[in-house]
DNA sequence: GGAAAATGTGGAACTAATTCCATATATCAA
DNA sequence: TTGATATATGGAATTAGTTCCACATTTTCC
């Protein structure tokens, strides 16, 4: 049993008080400068480290909070993560990571096995809310935040996608825009799906009798936006929205093939990331999902909910950055923006 | 001072048993099928969980692998990590995070955080290493292994840039070009300044005397690129290779608005990731390196270390992914690769 | 049949810290 | 000069497990 090289008490014993004095310099205070000098000089010559185990076990706080993503390979995900680590590690905080893969069963796994290891607090990036989710964020002891999920019964944290969409559609009206196409997914999917579509429409469509939306039903994938891309240049509106990036992607390169002109001759916009979006021609003008924002909003309200304040003081608002890029054609002004001078910031 | 629920020691009593029984049960055997029955029983009804310190002050095992990631918000990392994850979890292990946000000096604290903690072993994406870096790898008594760079005296794992240049280089000797330019780096970068450039003109100019290859100096970024494409084209190459991924897609954003035709006119390829690339229009032919498997193979590699193994029984090749998409035109051909139903593929 | 080995079991020690409690001074007001 | 309070300090208990050791059975083998 190869034991710890130095612990509390032979530093205790170098400096000739004891273990108790040794812990108390280590926490409280509460020693005589004398006392406390020998006890710095002795840690030092040992290079004691305080074993993290130990320590716990007494105190009942582990200092490290869990965290469930649905997957790693994303760039939603990875600034998501670095907003939260971004908050919680000069709190003192540590991050233990799990990933869910998408599965809901894997995600309620991988709970459990962080509410093993003794965190004080799990935040999952959720892939969809449970009665079972919601039963532990009440009966285990520690807080637990949801985040992509929305549900009243526990915290929980999520992108407003009928205010970006409607961000969307007041910006094309000031634009001039009165006819677009809206490329969307299915209403299954209730945020990007409903939320987002209505957020859009009312905002294009408010304060005026003049303005058009049509709908064009498409995947969430690059591909099956390609393909719907047709049947929208038949429409002939002046803007196309795709309800996701991927969407607007799939659609600008079919007009780059067919030789249609963004924005010159059709206008093309999208929801979503902003790293794709900078560097394809022209650069695609988006609401970019602040995920780095999210993340260290998602930390603070689980710092928050550990230290009993209960959420009040965050401001749950998640803002939405909007991107204006290259790609939409201001009707207003009937010049174009685009100029070599002005290229796409890349992240 | 609040204390645990149910103990080993509620589970005894329950069941009739000394403590040593109940541990014996959760761990070694050595107990009679009597009695085991017993301990089952009381564990179920009491719901039993073993405490993580309790457990690991006496074991000195924590199961837990402390990651440095030089940044969060890159696919490169977030893939990385996806490998480690893959091959980390089933074992048992799980991973405790912590970025370096590019600082050396943060990376070393953060090393030092992640040794306090008692974890079983580090796994650094190390963004430079030092003398401090090769003498904790000696001196601390667990496992380190770095990843990004290379130093004989440390564990340590690296893509090969030399053999991906050579294989663009062969690849573009094999599609018929003659005259490239190689968009690269300062030298002052050995992976992708030397490594890489060497690796290319080694692969391209291999058993033939007239290959030409021209050098052009740009930074690590998109503008910079782009700012340096006009010099390129006054070389008028056949094929530009970027030594990244960003440095071609600079050139080829350039192109695209002075409307030079690519492939047609002049080829373009890079190197790294592939999800950007898959997007532009045309799609970039690029070498990719595999930073999944990168991190299984950190990730095996650490296990095999900690398993007294030394790291004999791993591959550690690291395989490059060749992605031939359309920017590249084979002048053996002389047809266009180019057609609406050969889209890229997206991730 | 009896020694030797295998199999179970409980008690106590141990892991490395924190913290409660008793006690010893020192400071200060009455 | 007391008594009361504040400041320091050490000893012992506590945290929740694992593991060593002693001892009691039972089984095996000569």
């Amino acid at each position: 049993m190869e034991q710890q090289k130095v612990t509390i008490k032979d530093v205790a014993e170098l400096a000739g008080v004891s273990k108790s004095t040794v812990s108390r310099y280590l926490n409280n205070g509460y020693i005589s400068a004398e006392k406390q000098a020998k006890v710095r000089k002795a840690i030092e010559k040992t290079g004691f480290q305080s074993n993290f185990f130990a320590k716990r076990l007494k105190t009942r706080e582990s200092k490290l909070i869990g965290i469930v993503l649905p997957r790693m390979d994303s760039v939603t995900v990875g600034k998501l993560l670095s907003g939260i680590t971004r908050v919680l590690e000069p709190e003192g905080y540590q991050s233990i990571l799990l990933v869910s893969q998408l599965s809901q069963k894997k995600e309620l796994e991988s709970m459990q096995k962080l509410q093993q290891q003794g965190v004080d607090a799990i935040l999952v990036d959720s892939v969809g809310l449970t009665d079972e989710h919601i039963r532990r964020a009440k009966e285990w002891g520690l807080p637990i935040l949801y985040t992509g999920q929305k549900n009243a019964a526990v915290h929980c944290l999520k992108i407003d996608d009928a205010a970006a969409g409607h961000r969307m559609g007041v910006y094309l009206r000031q634009m001039g825009h009165k006819h677009a196409v809206f490329a969307g997914v299915t209403e299954s999917d209730e945020a990007v799906g409903i939320e987002r579509k209505e957020g859009f429409m009312a905002g294009f469509c408010e304060g005026r009798t003049d303005a058009k939306v049509d709908f064009v039903e498409t995947g969430f994938d690059f591909l099956s936006a390609y393909n719907q891309a047709e049947e929208i240049c038949k429409i002939a509106p002046s803007v196309v929205v795709g309800a996701t990036d991927n969407i607007s992607l799939g659609i600008l390169r079919y007009f780059h093939e067919r030789g249609v002109k963004v924005p010159e001759e059709i206008s093309v916009a999208g929801f979503g990331g902003y790293d794709v979006g900078a560097v394809v021609y022209p650069a695609l003008t988006t609401v970019a999902f602040d995920y780095e924002l999210m993340g260290m909003k998602a930390a603070s309200y689980l710092l928050n909910i550990l230290r009993g304040e209960d959420a009040k003081l965050t401001n749950l608002d998640m803002p939405l950055l909007f991107v204006e890029r290259e790609s939409v054609q201001n009707l207003m002004k009937k010049t174009l923006p685009i100029n070599s001078t002005s290229l796409p910031a890349m992240m």
